[in-house]
DNA sequence: CCAGACGTTGTT
DNA sequence: GTCTGG
DNA sequence: CCAGACGTTGTT
DNA sequence: GTCTGG
């Protein structure tokens, strides 16, 4: 669960939203193009708190900064990128007894704005919406959920860095961010879709989730906060193929068949 | 000790 | 890097 | 998450 | 069926 999402609101907005400086906002993330289908390895904007790396070498004071990131945690001991593919959700239950995320849970998490995610339930053949129909097989319905309120999700993330050992000390590309989203298991509301969704934190929990001075101990009781009430709504399978993107996306179809908890 | 994994999802 | 399994 | 590939050699 | 790429 949780991926495939969307991410195309104003730069700017993002960093009013979620009270970063101007000067704070990374040349990359002014630079990623809006995308109604955000799939995994591709670069996402994330909201991030760290000290920047000073000429002397020390760590200067805590910053909240808009920064971009490849979604899939790449550990730091990986041999290549390609580790971090399948390492796009980190289970909030299990999350502190994995090594790939054990420290970056504990000094690396992150908030990765959204303005909604999909998910896709499989529609057997015969049921009422396709009674008389032909036969075909199983469907892939795609919905779009976001949040009741209409806000940007702040989905709960852990980032890493990872050193491209092919790359010298002055080539930009030496340093790989890349990012996981915390899933839970769904709220009453959402699991006739699916069964997990992503940690969506409120407002009250943004600061302590960023705050790198906040331990791991502090940060799991963020992991319990109650679900976001979500909205959804069926949406058209072009959103199916990561080559297709563009707001049409997010156009309504028509449910045809309500989701069922149990058929 | 060394070798090998390190992750989630969904589906059966 | 760090943990688990053998 | 879904879609799409799933392979090597030698030659250009 | 299972892995890789996006």
């Amino acid at each position: 669960m949780c991926g495939r999402y969307a991410s195309f609101r104003e730069t700017q907005d993002l960093a009013d939203a979620f009270a970063i400086d101007a000067a704070l906002v990374d040349d990359r993330a002014r630079e990623l193009a809006p995308s109604w289908n955000v799939a995994p390895t591709d670069d996402v904007r994330i909201v991030v708190e760290r000290g920047r790396k000073q000429d002397d070498g020390t760590t200067g004071p805590v910053e909240r900064s808009l920064r971009v990131a490849r979604w899939g945690l790449v550990p730091s001991w990986a041999k290549d990128p390609s580790v971090g593919n399948r390492m796009i959700n980190a289970r909030a239950e299990s999350l502190l007894d994995k090594p790939a995320f054990t420290k970056p849970f504990a000094a690396r998490r992150c908030l990765v704005p959204a303005e909604g995610y999909y998910e896709w339930r499989v529609v057997e053949p015969g049921t009422p919406a396709t009674a008389g129909r032909k036969a075909t097989r199983p469907r892939k319905q795609p919905y779009w959920i976001t949040p009741a309120d209409g806000d940007v999700a702040a989905l709960a993330g852990l980032y890493e860095f990872w050193r491209d050992p092919s790359r010298g000390a002055d080539d930009p590309l030496r340093w790989l961010v890349s990012a996981a989203v915390v899933t839970r298991a769904a709220s009453d509301d959402l699991a006739p879709i699916h069964d997990r969704m992503p940690l969506v934190l409120p407002r009250s929990a943004w600061d302590a989730w960023l705050d790198p001075t906040v331990g791991k101990d502090e940060a799991a009781a963020l992991l319990d906060v109650a679900p976001e009430t979500m909205v959804t709504r069926t949406v058209s399978p072009l959103v199916s193929s990561v080559r297709n993107n563009g707001p049409q996306l997010l156009d309504p179809t028509d449910p045809g068949e309500p989701p069922c908890a149990t058929p």
